[in-house]
DNA sequence: ATTAATAAATATACAGTGTTTAGTTACAAG
DNA sequence: CTTGTAACTAAACACTGTATATTTATTAAT
């Protein structure tokens, strides 16, 4: 029985792969993945998981990119909750739910932001289309805001001539604004990925009763820093 | 030939398992940490390794303290460099080193502060003395800066109780502060943190002709939020 | 000096991993 | 009814960390 009938066959293996691959992460972490395990699951053969993944990094290219379109999905959906005329409101929406989906997924968090994966460097290439989406809800609010005059850049460095062909690439996923508005995104980015990264390694003692108190501090900061007035 | 004579022995080899895994992860990164590559390079066998060290895992911490040292004795370098009445001066002189031993040692720095073994999670009690010293230089200056009255932390959050125990452990080995500036100085090292595994992650553009531009606006952030006058 | 104990290594083996190759079968198209 | 292809299995390779048993060099005790 080298191939099973259509009836023993699992309907979307692919799907079916990247689900226990899920489960798997979600269990025992996901430096534990495992093909071998996967298979076991499925009841398949590992071998078989290659008609539908060139490889162990193809597969997990692929959960990144699932991780990063659920992560966008919030972002996105915490941008559109609140009314478009209230853009510092949209900010810390963002924030919020940038955090919300770190605890809520920290495994899947970890994929994206860390390197759980021995030896996984994720292509660019594959991965930044949805990237750039995730990012585009923060990266669209502060573009309103540079529009309407509120954003408070003095002496905000620039960046090198030499990432221009890499903010065209952006542009292309993540939305036409300008560069200065992508650079100081990704500073909040920065800085908000630097607390929650410690918090889900579990290296920042917990602030507050729910332990937010720290970060909501970060995006007053934030505000002061960047809106005007 | 079960126990090579004491003139082919290796004199330390405990050491020279170490020295041998560094150079490893130096060249293949610390993912691909094996010790039947390490035993290879050493000329002998895998299972002697266990003979120094518990098993892998003990290894990785053993490497993990060293660079923690390696780390801490940077940062506390960089404090005496400058002279201890101008404290902005130190707390600059530290944030500049922490970047720059980063990117001398980008594989010391993930090994750390990444999740670069699979599996691996080091054990608090173990690395928490070598991990408190490397801190302790920033620390010590906010704890000047608060001493001496410059210190601006309105509504700075506050840790919660249960913290308490583990600030204790703290002070064993990271010396005698208020718990307000331990606090102050983790948000900072989480800032810097986020700026920092970024920029050795690859995912931030170049920022300024040596890519520094960034780093110097964000400790140049810090000063005005945290610094009186 | 002889013997016993210990320490430090090897040899071997086990269970696990990702991946390659060859073979087999179910199904679809000609 | 045949042929071709897609989807799988089986078996094997080269790895990994680790456990166990064995061997030997050195040290300590008699």
């Amino acid at each position: 029985m080298a191939r099973p009938t259509l009836k023993k066959q699992i309907p979307n293996l692919q799907e079916a792969i990247k689900k226990a691959a899920w489960k798997h992460i979600a269990k025992f972490g996901a430096p534990a993945l495992s093909l071998r395990a996967i298979a076991r699951e499925l009841k398949i053969t590992a071998p078989a998981i290659y008609n539908y993944f060139l490889d162990r990094d193809a597969l997990v290219t692929a959960l990144i990119i699932d991780a990063y379109t659920s992560f966008g999905d919030s972002q996105l959906a915490a941008r559109e909750a609140v009314p478009s005329q209230d853009v510092i409101g949209q900010m810390t929406a963002i924030g919020m739910a940038y955090r919300q989906w770190a605890h809520q997924y920290p495994q899947r968090y970890q994929l994206i932001f860390g390197t759980p994966i021995p030896g996984y460097q994720a292509p660019l290439r594959e991965v930044l289309p949805s990237a750039a989406r995730s990012l585009s809800a923060l990266v669209s609010v502060i573009e309103q805001l540079r529009l309407s005059g509120k954003l408070n850049v003095k002496s905000f460095p620039k960046v090198q001539a030499e990432y221009k062909a890499g903010f065209e690439m952006w542009k292309k996923y993540g939305g036409e604004v300008d560069l200065l508005s992508l650079t100081v995104a990704m500073l909040i980015w920065a800085r908000v990925h630097g607390i929650v990264s410690l918090e889900i390694a579990g290296n920042l003692p917990p602030f507050g009763a729910s332990g937010d108190d720290l970060y909501l501090y970060e995006m007053r900061s934030l505000q002061q820093q960047f809106v005007k007035e």
